[in-house]
RNA sequence: GGGCGGUUAGCUCAGCUGGUAGAGCGCCUGCCUUACAAGCAGGAGGUCACUGGUUCGAGCCCAGUACCGCCCA
């Protein structure tokens, strides 16, 4: 743009206005193909990262806008010291979740899932995914993901569904895939089965009923706890402790069971707990985990009562079957009423497991379903974490990670959907046949389940990248870096794609998992959409209601994606942590502060002049080394996945060091028009954006758009600069102005000095020959050499400086002022008189620590003296 | 049952290998000082959950207690 132009514009804009730049610079770097790199190059010097697959119906949610800020963070910050960095885009298919989607939208039009058919149905959510798959990508674009979107992966494309059957056949030719008739986690809502890891617990009332379980022999009973009464209706046995004295003479007996009329054998088992209920367990294979384990174990039948649609089977006695669960629980429990058999029933309080997908309580069920063994693939992807070939950020997830990988467990692959990879396998007869293409020949069904989810994203960061084939980009990228996420699919993923990747690609997928925090609601519980405690981070970006959690207002302002993502990085300390509005207005406070010391600059240099470290001065060697020391420390923060800390370093560099300081020592210089520091203030300048670059690309971009010559985009890097050092002598130099400023401020406001006033003083202080000037401006003293008698002294560093009589100075309250230092002078040299005092501390402190003890002790008594 | 994390200012959170406690917001005082009033300057405010221990010295290390949260079984 025009230097006219361009001025114009800075000197309008005295506030910084996310919403009308950001759309702007989104746009401005999608066109310039920053974000899409050429696939050549190797894998140790590019950087990759694969993005965790937002589910292709999902929105924004905050989990999401933290997760893609940190990815964001670590491809710009790569990007920018000129590496070669792609940022690996894709959907997933999220069987369950979909499906339930479409499935909501046919019923709300009066049809259903079933009425569609298969392939109908499967043609209707493909038509949704068209309309709808794309809001979450439009929603990364505007919180200023860098993604390669020129590269996006779905994982029901033709190419990525090769690859994943490829992947099923093959692991089934090596027997890790196989059939099996197991128990699972039965999700009723959805008629299908779920996984471990799909299943959360819930604290539920229900009813203990204790049931009198006749002996064979006529005389007595058993008596048996259960809250599920009507599963009794498939018990085949009765298990006790088999050290519980009160029943071991009935071991090897027979019960009969109430209202079927089974023989029970009562068996001996170790998993009995002999305090809990009677200490006498119904056993029941078909219906409950741990009784499927212990009928395995004695070799019992296992019965279902209950069948996948909820309803009682024909296994059962006539009167019940086709009852729903609850009605069946009703009516057993009646008819044992009736019997006399129950001896009581109390309420019970305990965790029961329910299904993530569809809240509904989880029935376990013995069916026939794929499983995967694990034992074998683990054992690598243990290896490769203990050996730190993978590495955890935090590192105590490391403990996580192998804890859970080495008691892994088979992994129920099958699910009884429509929407996802379908089962390559086909049967005719008592014939299998499993492969990626369909047999050949008449007769053959093939499996109508679909594949878990988990299982085709586990292949993404190599299948993303054209796997099986041998393709440049996979020669490129993989590995890749790092892997962000939060804790929650550390298993469900993380595991797995490190399991695949090895199985695949003989290497790992990452070397580094960063799990970053939770974000909860501000009243400390998880974000939940239905309590309305979720927030939209679309809303924060751009406005929006706020939820009623937030006790005021109804409107987010539009603080914009640069202070959301510095809030965030903030609050990303924790493992779980609060949302914190504050915080995104500390971000948005940030970028105005740029955007505001930017216009200083850019408004007060020449057009002509260029960025170029030129110290003149030693306010000028000071920001130098002051921006050095920044730099490193925020560049190491983003190396260790720091992120509050980078951000935090970022915030205190800006203020506390340019614009507190820096900035206000050179004006007068500035309005001068001096060269060098024209050129120093533009190096430190676009120094600065670039470090801040990778936390707020927005406002940053936006301001390097001003700065005379800047040529392309801040995005791709700038170029090379000297390389600076730290300067220790100019830091302890303008760190005693400093100290030094702010007593005499603190001074002048307890001597009730008007802030405009200026102050006649004599400096009686040693190190201000460079400073002297600035210690007269920003504290507004008038140093003379007048001998005059001093109204009040005030101790800076090497000295003081003694204040001379004027009408300015109310000198009762500096005198007031006067006593509390002294008093707390006094305090503080008692405290350090007594501790050189203690033996103990100068014979066994270090001798560093005892010196710097003395010092400061003669230091504070110079200070007393002063006074 | 096993494991992990937390408890620091009114609120949300920092505090590196032990050396006299910090930020943002809020509060008080004064300033529209030609970058920024979404700003600037100054200030008040803390038995660092509790008990004991180690140490010359503990927010930090050790043991235990209480409460909160999460994960696994």
């Amino acid at each position: 743009m025009s230097d006219t132009a361009a001025r114009s514009a800075l000197e309008a804009k005295t506030r910084y206005d996310p919403s009308e730049v950001e759309p702007r610079i989104a746009q401005v770097w999608l066109q310039s193909g920053l974000f899409h790199p050429e696939p050549t190059g190797a894998p140790e010097e590019n950087y990759s990262i694969a993005i965790p697959l937002p589910n292709v119906t999902g929105v924004l949610h905050m989990g999401h806008a933290l997760n893609n800020s940190v990815q964001d963070c670590l491809i710009r910050y790569h990007r920018l010291r000129g590496q070669r960095t792609k940022w690996i885009l894709g959907t997933d298919h999220a069987g369950i979740g979909t499906q339930v989607q479409v499935e909501k939208a046919l019923i709300a039009e009066g049809t259903s899932r079933e009425q569609l058919g298969r392939e109908a149905f499967v043609e209707r959510v493909w038509r949704w995914r068209e309309e709808y798959g794309g809001q979450i990508i439009e929603q990364l674009k505007r919180l200023g993901a860098s993604l390669d979107y020129g590269d996006e992966r779905f994982t029901l494309d033709e190419a990525y569904a090769q690859a994943v059957l490829k992947v099923f056949v093959d692991l089934y030719d090596k027997g890790y895939i196989y059939r099996d008739r197991y128990m699972v986690n039965w999700d009723p809502g959805m008629r299908s089965a779920i996984s471990d890891l799909e299943v959360e617990d819930r604290e539920v009332t229900d009813t203990l009923y204790y049931i009198d379980y006749p002996l064979a022999t006529g005389s007595g009973a058993v008596t048996v706890a259960t809250v599920r009464p009507e599963t009794m209706l498939a018990d085949v046995a009765i298990a006790v402790h088999p050290d519980d004295d009160r029943y071991r003479r009935l071991v090897g007996e027979k019960a009969i069971l109430p209202l079927v009329g089974r023989k029970l054998r009562i068996i001996a088992d170790e998993y009995v707990k002999p305090d809990f209920g009677t200490g006498a367990l119904k056993i029941t294979p078909g219906h409950d985990p741990s009784d499927f384990e212990i009928g395995r174990r004695h070799g019992l039948p296992e019965i279902s009562v209950i069948g996948e649609d909820g309803r009682i089977t024909t296994e059962a006695p006539e009167p019940f079957v086709g009852m729903t669960v609850e009605q069946a629980r009703a009516a057993v429990v009646a008819e044992l009423r009736d019997q006399g058999l129950i001896a009581r029933a109390e309420e019970y309080v305990h965790e029961v497991p329910h299904s993530q997908r569809s809240g509904e309580r989880v029935e376990p069920l013995v069916s026939v379903q794929w499983f995967m063994r694990m034992e074998e693939l683990a054992a690598p992807a243990i290896e490769v974490v203990r050996s730190g070939q993978v590495r955890f950020w935090p590192e105590n997830y490391t403990r996580v990670y192998l804890n859970w990988m080495e008691n892994i467990r088979p992994w129920c692959i099958s699910r009884q959907l429509w929407w996802g990879h379908q089962i390559p396998v086909w049967y005719r007869g008592e014939e299998r046949y499993v492969a990626a293409e369909p047999p050949e020949g008449e007769g053959w069904e093939r499996d109508p389940d679909v594949l878990d989810t988990w299982f085709s994203s586990g292949l993404f960061p190599f299948a993303a990248l054209g796997w099986p084939e041998d393709t440049p980009a996979l020669r490129a990228f993989y590995p890749t870096d790092a892997l962000i996420t939060a804790r929650d699919i550390i298993f469900l993923w993380v595991a797995r794609m490190i399991m695949l990747g090895i199985e695949y690609r003989g290497e790992v997928p990452f070397s580094d998992v960063y799990v970053h925090s939770i974000i909860q609601a501000p009243d400390g519980q998880r974000m939940s959409k239905s309590l309305g405690t979720g927030i939209d981070p679309l809303d924060l970006i751009e406005g929006g209601p706020r939820p009623p959690v937030f006790e005021s207002g109804d409107e987010f302002p539009a603080y914009g994606a640069d202070a959301v993502r510095w809030g965030l990085y903030v609050m990303s300390s924790a493992q779980d942590v609060r949302f914190s509005e504050e915080r995104l207005a500390q971000g948005l406070q940030l970028t105005n502060k740029l955007w505001n010391a930017s216009r200083l600059i850019l408004l007060g240099v020449d057009p002509h002049a260029r960025p170029a470290p030129s110290p003149a001065t030693v306010e000028d060697r000071w920001i130098l080394s002051r921006l050095e020391r920044a730099r490193i420390e925020i560049d190491g923060r983003i190396e260790r996945y720091d992120f509050a800390h980078a951000a935090l370093g970022l915030y205190d560099f800006v203020y506390g060091e340019l614009c507190d300081w820096y900035l206000e020592l050179v004006k007068p210089r500035l309005r001068a028009g001096e060269p060098e520091l024209q050129a120093t203030l533009l190096h430190v300048l676009t120094r600065t954006l670039a470090i801040a670059h990778p936390m707020i690309p927005f406002v940053t971009e936006e301001i390097y758009r001003y700065v005379p010559g800047a040529d392309g985009l801040l995005a791709g890097g700038l170029p090379e600069a000297p390389a600076a050092q730290v300067d220790e002598a100019a830091e302890a130099s303008v760190g005693r102005v400093i100290e030094a400023i702010q007593a005499l401020r603190g001074w002048r406001d307890f001597a009730g000095v008007k802030a405009a006033a200026t102050v006649p003083a004599r400096l009686a202080a040693d190190g201000y020959e460079e400073t002297g000037e600035h210690l007269a401006r920003l504290a507004r003293m008038a140093f003379t050499s007048d001998g005059a008698e001093p109204v009040a002294t005030v101790p800076v560093p090497g000295g003081a400086v003694e204040i001379l009589p004027s009408d300015e100075v109310d000198l009762e309250g500096a005198e007031r002022r006067l006593a509390a230092r002294r008093a707390k002078l006094e305090a503080e040299i008692e405290r350090a008189e007594r501790k050189l005092g203690n033996r103990g501390f100068v014979e066994k402190a270090p001798p560093e620590v005892v010196a710097a003890e003395r010092h400061k002790l003669e230091r504070l008594r110079g200070e007393l003296e002063a006074l």
